[in-house]
DNA sequence: TTTTGAGTTGTTCGA
DNA sequence: GTCGAACAACTCAAA
C-alpha cells in the first residue's frame, strides 16, 4: 500500500485542492500534516491575529478531516527535520504541497526538495507565475495588459479529488502534537475561520440577482458600509481557492441583470486578478521585498520620525479617518481597502516615513496579510511600484473622509471621542470653534489630538522630496 | 526597430 | 457647484 504526505501550508481546504488531489491520485493513503515552523512563529512579519486565525483555521480543518474519518497531524519544528521523521514513521513515499511563491517559502521548499521527494503543485493562483508572459517571454509589469493576457487564458478545470474516507489515514496512525491554544482571536474579529464559512460567504456575495457583487463597483469605495466581499482572510489561507472565487465572479458576470451590475462583478474579478498580478510580480522580481520596484525612487530622503510613526500606529494623528482606520486594524485584524490606501498615503507622503515601516506594521496586524499583495499595495501608494501613476497623487485625509464616509459613521464607530461631532466637520474637527468643541465634548488637544502635520504643507514637502530623489537618480 | 497609445484607486485651481 | 486642466514627463506593451 502506498502512502503520501499532504503538507498543508496555506491551502486549508478539502475542495478544489490540487495538491491534495495529486496526492490522492498518486497514493492509496494520504496523511495530512501541518508543520508549526518556529521560523515563521518568531518572524517579525507575523502577528498574533494572523497566527490566531491560522490556528483556528487548522482546528476547523481538523474537524472537517475527522468528519471524513481522518486526522490532521500537527508537528512542531523545522519543516525538513519534521518531514524527514514523519516520512520514515509513516513509510510515505512522496510529499505533496501547494507551491508558494513568497521568498521564504521558495527557499524553504528548495531545501526540503533537495533532501526529500517533494512534489509542488500549483493551486495558489488560477494562473501560475510563468503562465502569463508577454510575447517576448518577459513578465508583465503593468496591470492592464497583464489582466488582458490573464483573461485570454482558459480557466483550468477544478481539481478532481476523490477524497473518500478510505483514502485518509485513520486517527492514531501516527502521533500528532496538540494545536496550541494561543494566541486567541480577538473577540472583535468578525471572521470565522474555515472552509464552510468561506463557501457560505462566497455564495452570499455572488449568488442571486440581488447579490452584493453587483453593487461592488460603487459600494466597495464606502468606508461606512459593508460593500466588500470580506473574503480576503479566506483567500489568504486557501480556505477558498482562487479558482472558486474567479469561477463565481465569471458566473456572476454571465448572469448580471444590468450593465451596471455587470460592472460590479467585473470590478471584483479585477481585484482577484490584482491578487494574481502581485503574486507574479513578487515571483519575477523578488527584490521588491527589500527595495523599490523603481530603482529611481530608492533614494527618497525619508524623515522617519519615530514619534510620528507611533502616532500613526496608535491612531492619534489628529486626522479622524486615518485614526479610525488604524484603530479598526488594531481591534479586528482587518482594515477596509480604501482605508489602507488612505493611511498608507498618509504615512509615506504626509509623514514621509519609509513605506517598509508601514508594510511591516500591516503584516504584523492584518489577518489577511500576504507578502505579495501587501508589498504591491504599499509600493503602489508610495509611488515606487509597478505602475507609472503620477507621483504627485497624494491623498487628502479630509477629502477622502468626506467622499467615502460622508456622514462620519465609520469615524464615529472607531473614534468614540468624535461621536458627538457634527457630520460637516467630523473629518476636520479642529475647525470647530472653542464653544463647539466644549459643546460636543471634544476639545482639540484634550479629548482628541490636533493634526500632527498640516496636510497642505506636508503635501508640498513630499512632492519636493520625491522630485529630489528622481533628479538625484538621473545624475 | 520604430512608433504610437495608454496607464486602478487624486487634488487643486480657476473659469 | 461643476468642470476641465494642470500637476511632469515616463515607461511599457504591442503593432
Amino acid at each position: 500500500m502506498s502512502i503520501a504526505l499532504w503538507w498543508i501550508r496555506r491551502d486549508l481546504r478539502l475542495s478544489d485542492n490540487p495538491a491534495l488531489a495529486t496526492a490522492c491520485a498518486a497514493a492509496d493513503l494520504v496523511v495530512p500534516v501541518f508543520v508549526l515552523d518556529p521560523t515563521l512563529w518568531r518572524s517579525p512579519w507575523v502577528g498574533d491575529q494572523r497566527l490566531a486565525f491560522l490556528m483556528a483555521g487548522l482546528r476547523a480543518l481538523a474537524a472537517d478531516l475527522r468528519a471524513r474519518g481522518g486526522e490532521l497531524i500537527v508537528r512542531r519544528g523545522d519543516p525538513l527535520t519534521v518531514l524527514q521523521a514523519l516520512r520514515a514513521e509513516c513509510g510515505a513515499e512522496a510529499i505533496y504541497a501547494e507551491r508558494d511563491h513568497s521568498p521564504y517559502a521558495r527557499q524553504r521548499d528548495e531545501r526540503v526538495g533537495r533532501a526529500l521527494p517533494l512534489r509542488l503543485v500549483d493551486g495558489l493562483t488560477v494562473h501560475a507565475p510563468g503562465a502569463v508572459l508577454k510575447a517576448d517571454g518577459a513578465p508583465y509589469t503593468v496591470y492592464t495588459p497583464f489582466a488582458r493576457a490573464w483573461r485570454a487564458l482558459p480557466i483550468p478545470s477544478p481539481a478532481a479529488c476523490r477524497l473518500t474516507s478510505d483514502r485518509l489515514a485513520r486517527p492514531g496512525f501516527v502521533p500528532s502534537d496538540p494545536l496550541p491554544e494561543q494566541p486567541a482571536l480577538s473577540p472583535a474579529c468578525p471572521w470565522t475561520p474555515g472552509e464552510a464559512e468561506a463557501q457560505r460567504r462566497l455564495s452570499a456575495f455572488t449568488e442571486g440577482a440581488q447579490a452584493p457583487i453587483y453593487d461592488y463597483a460603487h459600494a466597495r469605495q464606502r468606508l461606512d458600509i459593508e460593500g466588500t466581499s470580506g473574503l480576503s482572510p479566506y483567500l489568504r489561507f486557501g480556505m477558498l481557492s482562487a479558482r472558486q472565487a474567479v469561477s463565481a465572479a465569471l458566473a456572476a458576470i454571465e448572469s448580471a441583470p444590468t450593465g451596471a451590475a455587470r460592472q460590479g462583478a467585473e470590478a471584483w474579478l479585477n481585484e482577484l486578478i490584482w491578487r494574481e498580478f502581485y503574486i507574479h510580480i513578487l515571483h519575477h522580481f523578488p527584490h521588491v521585498r527589500r527595495r523599490s520596484f523603481r530603482s529611481d525612487l530608492d533614494g527618497i530622503a525619508w524623515a522617519n520620525d519615530e514619534a510620528d510613526f507611533a502616532a500613526w500606529r496608535e491612531g492619534r494623528t489628529g486626522y479622524p479617518v486615518v485614526d479610525a482606520a488604524m484603530r479598526q486594524l488594531a481591534a479586528t485584524g482587518w482594515m477596509h481597502n480604501r482605508a489602507r490606501m488612505i493611511v498608507a498615503s498618509f504615512l509615506c507622503k504626509d509623514l514621509l516615513i519609509d513605506w517598509r515601516w508601514g508594510e511591516r506594521w500591516f503584516m504584523q496586524h492584518l489577518i489577511d496579510g500576504d507578502p505579495a499583495a501587501n508589498n504591491g499595495g504599499w509600493q503602489w501608494t508610495a509611488g515606487t511600484g509597478t505602475d507609472a501613476a503620477p507621483y504627485f497623487r497624494v491623498f487628502s485625509p479630509v477629502r477622502q473622509g468626506v467622499s467615502y464616509d460622508p456622514e462620519g459613521a465609520y469615524v464615529r464607530r472607531w473614534v468614540p471621542e468624535l461621536a458627538r461631532v457634527p457630520a460637516d466637520v467630523i473629518h476636520a474637527p479642529w475647525q470647530m470653534s472653542p464653544a463647539q468643541q466644549a459643546e460636543t465634548g471634544c476639545v482639540i488637544g484634550r479629548e482628541y489630538p490636533a493634526p500632527i502635520v498640516d496636510h497642505r504643507l506636508a503635501r508640498v514637502r513630499a512632492l519636493t522630496v520625491y522630485r529630489q530623489a528622481q533628479s538625484h537618480a538621473r545624475d
